[in-house]
DNA sequence: GTTGGCACTCAGCGATATCGAGTGCCAGAG
DNA sequence: CTCTGGCACTCGATATCGCTGAGTGCCAAC
C-alpha cells in the first residue's frame, strides 16, 4: 500500500509545508527534492496518500497539506530526533549554568526552550509528592505562630504559616523539629504524612493537640493540589507567527495558557524520561486546540520523572527540531537536579 | 476656545469610540447623546477640536477618533472615577477573601483585575527594600550548608541556600540567629544590611569569617535586583479584542509582557496610593507601545506604597471603568496587607 | 509502474463600479 | 455672533467581473 517512495513523498510534503506554510504541489516537490520521478508519478502517489487520509486538499486545485494522521506517521516513522548543533548545546549549557536556585532554573529553562523552538514553552515545577524531603524546619515566629519550611531534594522550598489554637512552648517545638526530621527526611513526600502521623503520641498529653495541628498543616501543604500545579510559561510572543486565523487558533491557546490546570493536562503524564511525547492536533486533550500540537517530555534527577516540560505550537511545526530541543533541555535540567 | 459644549462633544466622541471602536460622525453623535444641537453645529465644534489636536480623522470622509491628547483631556477633566457596582465590590471582596498567603493574594488579584477590566492585568510583588523585616531564620541543613529564610511584614518569604567555605558550629548559628533578629526585625530591608554589618565583630575571632559570609549573603538576597522585579500578569487572552492590527499592536505588547523589566517601567513609580496614574499612548515609556495605555496605582498597608498594580490595554479603553477597578482592587489588597 | 499531455477547477488578484457615511462650506434665520 | 439646513464632494468599504496560473485528475502511450 505505502511503498518506500510514497513515504518519501509524505516526508517531503511535511517538510515543505512546515517551512513554507503553503500547500505543496507535485511540481514544486520534484523540484525541491531528489525523488527521481516525474510530477505525474508523484501525483499518483499523492492520490493514494490522500485516500489513506495522510494528506488533504484545502480546496480543489490547490496543493496538499498533511493531516494530523500524516504528521503522526511522519513523527513516528519518518524522522528521528536530529541532534542539536554544537553551538546550540553550548548555548543550553551556558544559559542554564548561571542559575542560582530552582526558581531560576525553571525560569531560564522556559526562556531557553521558547528561544530554541520559537514557540510557546511550558515548564512544570518538580512535583512535590514525588520528591523526597531534604529538610523540614519549624520556626517560631511567636508563641502562637509558626512557620513551616519544607525543602525537597530538588531544591524546591515550600513554606506555610500556622496560627496555633493555643500557645506552644519553645522546647516542644525543638523536640518536634528533631523528631519530624528523623521521621521524614529522605522520604517521599507522598509518604511523609503517614510517617509523621504517629508523632503526636510521643509528646506529653498537653502538647499532643498542638503537635497534631502542626502535622496536619504539614500534610495539607504537601497534598495541596495547587502545589503540583505550578507551571511557568514563556515565548507567548511567538504566537504571532501562528497565522492570521486569530479567533480560532490564538484566542483559545491564550486562554488555555492562563489555566494552569489545562496546561498540565496538555503536558500530560510522561512515563519515562528520554522519551519525548508528541500530541498532534486532535490528540491534544482540549477541544479548542485542534490545530495545536504539544511536544513534551519528563525530567528529574536520574531516571525519575518529577515533572514535565515542553512546547506548544501549531500542528504545522518543526517536529524534529522541537523534539530535539525539548529533549536536550530536559536532559540538561535533569543533570542539574541530580547534581544539586 | 473650548466652551462647555465642545467638551461635551469630546466626551461623547470618546465614549462612543470606546464602545463601538469605530470613528464617530456628527450625525450619530446627536442621535446617541442629548446635545440639543444639530449635526452641523457639532461639525463646527469638531473642526475646532481637530484644530486643537484633540481628535483626528483616520481619512477624509470618515468620522473622528480621539487623539492621545484627546484621551488625556477626557481623563483629566471630563470624567471621574465611577464607583463600582455593589455586585462588583462584593465580587472583589469574596474573591480575595479566600487567599491563604501572599502568593495567593497576588495571583488572585491579577485574575480579578483581568476579569473586571477585560484587559491585561499586572501586579507587582511588594517591594522587598521598602518592606520591614518580620523574622529572620538561619537553618542548618548541614554544617557547611545553611538556609536563610527572610519573612517580611507583607508575608513575603525569601529564602537562600548558602554553601559555607568552612564548617560552622551549631552554637554559633544559634547566637547569630538571635543577634540577627534583634538587629534587623522591624527594620526596613533597605537598612537591614547596614544594621547587620557590625555583627561579625561580636563573634569569636574564628567565627568572624563565616558570620561575615552569611551576612553578605543576606545583604545580597535583599539587594538583589531581581527580587523587586517580581511581577505576575494575567488576562493575556483579552488581547484578542485588541483588533486585527496584529504585528503593530499585539506583538510588541506580548513581547513587553515577557520582559519584566519593561513591565515595571510601564507600571512606573507611584507617589501615593489612592492616586491612579494613567499613561496614554505616547506617554507610555516604550516606543513600541504607542497605541497602548496603562492604568496603574500603588498599594501597600496603610499609606505606604510597596508595589504597583494596574492594567494595560489599547488607548481606546474604558478609562473610568479601568480606573475604578484598579483603584478598588488596590485598596482592597492594601487592606488585606494591613491586617496580616 | 511511469510518463507526457491535456482539459478542467478555482483561489487570488487587480480593475471597475457602486454605495453611503461623513465632511466642509455657505447662505439664511434667530 | 451662533446655529441650522442644504448641498456638492470625498473616499473607504463592498461587490462584481474576468483573468491568470498553480495544481489536479485522467488517459493513452511507453
Amino acid at each position: 500500500m505505502l511503498d518506500e517512495r510514497k513515504l518519501d513523498v509524505l516526508r517531503a510534503i511535511v517538510e515543505d509545508y512546515v517551512s513554507t506554510q503553503e500547500p505543496v504541489g507535485s511540481k514544486a516537490l520534484v523540484e525541491r527534492h531528489q525523488l527521481g520521478v516525474s510530477p505525474a508519478t508523484v501525483r499518483n502517489d499523492m492520490a493514494t496518500l490522500e485516500e489513506e487520509g495522510f494528506i488533504t486538499q484545502p480546496h480543489t486545485s490547490a496543493g496538499r497539506i498533511p493531516t494530523d494522521k500524516g504528521y503522526r506517521l511522519f513523527v513516528d516513522k519518518l524522522t528521528s530526533i536530529k541532534p542539536l548543533s554544537g553551538a546550540e548545546k553550548r548555548a543550553i549549557a551556558t544559559f542554564l549554568q548561571g542559575a542560582v536556585d530552582l526558581d531560576d532554573v525553571v525560569h531560564r529553562s522556559v526562556r531557553l526552550l521558547a528561544q530554541l523552538t520559537q514557540q510557546v514553552a511550558i515548564v512544570q515545577y518538580p512535583s512535590l509528592a514525588r520528591s523526597t524531603v531534604r529538610h523540614v524546619e519549624v520556626v517560631m515566629m511567636s508563641n502562637t505562630r509558626l512557620l513551616l519550611v519544607l525543602i525537597t531534594s530538588t531544591g524546591r522550598v515550600e513554606q506555610r504559616v500556622i496560627e496555633l489554637a493555643k500557645p506552644v512552648d519553645d522546647e516542644v517545638v525543638g523536640e518536634l523539629r528533631a523528631r519530624l526530621n528523623t521521621a521524614v527526611v529522605g522520604q517521599h513526600l507522598s509518604d511523609a504524612a503517614s510517617r509523621a502521623v504517629g508523632l503526636p503520641e510521643m509528646f506529653h498529653q498537653d502538647d499532643k493537640g498542638v503537635v497534631a495541628q502542626i502535622i496536619a498543616a504539614l500534610a495539607e501543604a504537601v497534598t495541596d493540589d495547587r502545589s503540583d500545579e505550578k507551571v511557568v510559561i514563556g515565548g507567548t510572543a511567538n504566537l504571532v507567527r501562528f497565522g492570521e486565523d486569530f479567533d480560532r487558533s490564538i484566542k483559545p491557546l491564550l486562554e488555555a495558557l492562563e489555566e494552569h490546570v489545562v496546561l498540565l493536562k496538555l503536558l500530560g503524564e510522561v512515563s519515562s524520561p528520554s522519551l519525548v511525547t508528541v500530541r498532534i492536533g486532535h490528540e491534544v486533550p482540549h477541544e479548542q486546540l485542534a490545530t495545536t500540537s504539544v511536544v513534551a517530555t519528563g525530567y528529574g534527577p536520574g531516571e525519575q520523572v518529577l515533572a514535565t516540560l515542553g512546547v506548544v505550537g501549531p500542528t504545522r511545526m518543526d517536529y524534529p527540531g522541537s523534539m530535539a530541543a525539548v529533549n536536550a533541555v530536559a536532559r540538561y535540567v535533569s543533570q542539574l537536579l541530580a547534581e544539586a
